[in-house]
DNA sequence: TGTAAATAGTTAACTAAGTTAAATAATTTT
DNA sequence: AAAATTATTTAACTTAGTTAACTATTTACA
């Protein structure tokens, strides 16, 4: 392997170490980091069924099934049937969804908001130009 | 929210959201991702006991005793116990548990060729270099 | 020197969150 | 109208984490 590509293996190793590390002490005021997940989503993008979240969060239809039956027994979604397609249930965030994503300290919050504080503002930009093209690679297959 | 730190926000959602997905799948060779991990690790810093591995990978005593214990019986580890301290269990890589890092077209891998492979060189070392900041940040609480 | 405290690791019982296979209900196709 | 497809759920299972309680060993000190 090449010295520049070494290099980058190495540091996104130890950053992928912290990721998953970080991720999975999240504590997301008594719902998990999933749950938490889902309803942010349904949040920034708007209502959407189970079928897509299992699509965006690469996990299984009854693994959603179960999250949302949590969801749902804790007012956090609401679920609307679609008179057009009844096997189709659109899932929408309650006012309580809401609060919890934007009363949520989250760890994505502190750890994006203490980045954001040590890095220069140059720094900041170009990292998330990079950033963004590299989601747009690992995107693509 | 600053506009700047916004769009870093967003794309660091994006990118952990991708992070975990991709190790959630991992498949390595049939042993798990934190088992592969441990063995990665034994054999890039070289030996060290269940208490140091416990406090790397931020997960229990007993969950690592766990993963060591499957780790010995595939023979990917030995563990040597240390006549000046009794208690203590120095773990160590076989040539198997070698054979398995060196040969394991692993996803990490996998992403970070993709990633070497399309950003230009100049961009790689820049991105490497910030995110290597990045990492110094998280790490220091 | 003998006992108490600390340390390294394990075992047991539990939980959370994923999986596949099979079931249900609604819709579409032929 | 029957057959196939689609969205979701239920059931049974697996994996990987947790805490509490245990063993074995070492260290501290009256």
């Amino acid at each position: 392997m090449e010295k520049v590509q070494k290099a980058f293996f190495d540091t996104y190793t130890d950053f992928q170490c912290y990721v998953i590390a970080q991720v999975n002490s999240g504590d997301y005021n008594g719902v998990g980091a999933t749950h938490y997940n889902i309803v942010e989503y349904l949040y920034r993008k708007g209502p959407a069924n189970s079928k897509t979240l299992a699509q965006k969060f690469h996990i299984s239809a009854p693994a959603i099934s179960r999250h949302v039956k949590l969801l749902l027994e804790k007012k956090l979604l609401v679920q609307k049937q679609l008179p057009e397609d009844r096997r189709n249930f659109l899932l929408e965030v309650t006012s309580k969804g809401k609060l919890l994503v934007d009363g949520s300290e989250n760890q994505r919050h502190s750890v994006t908001t203490r980045i954001s504080g040590m890095l220069p503002k140059k720094e900041l930009e170009q990292f998330t130009r990079i950033l963004r093209k590299v989601v747009d690679i690992l995107k693509e297959e």
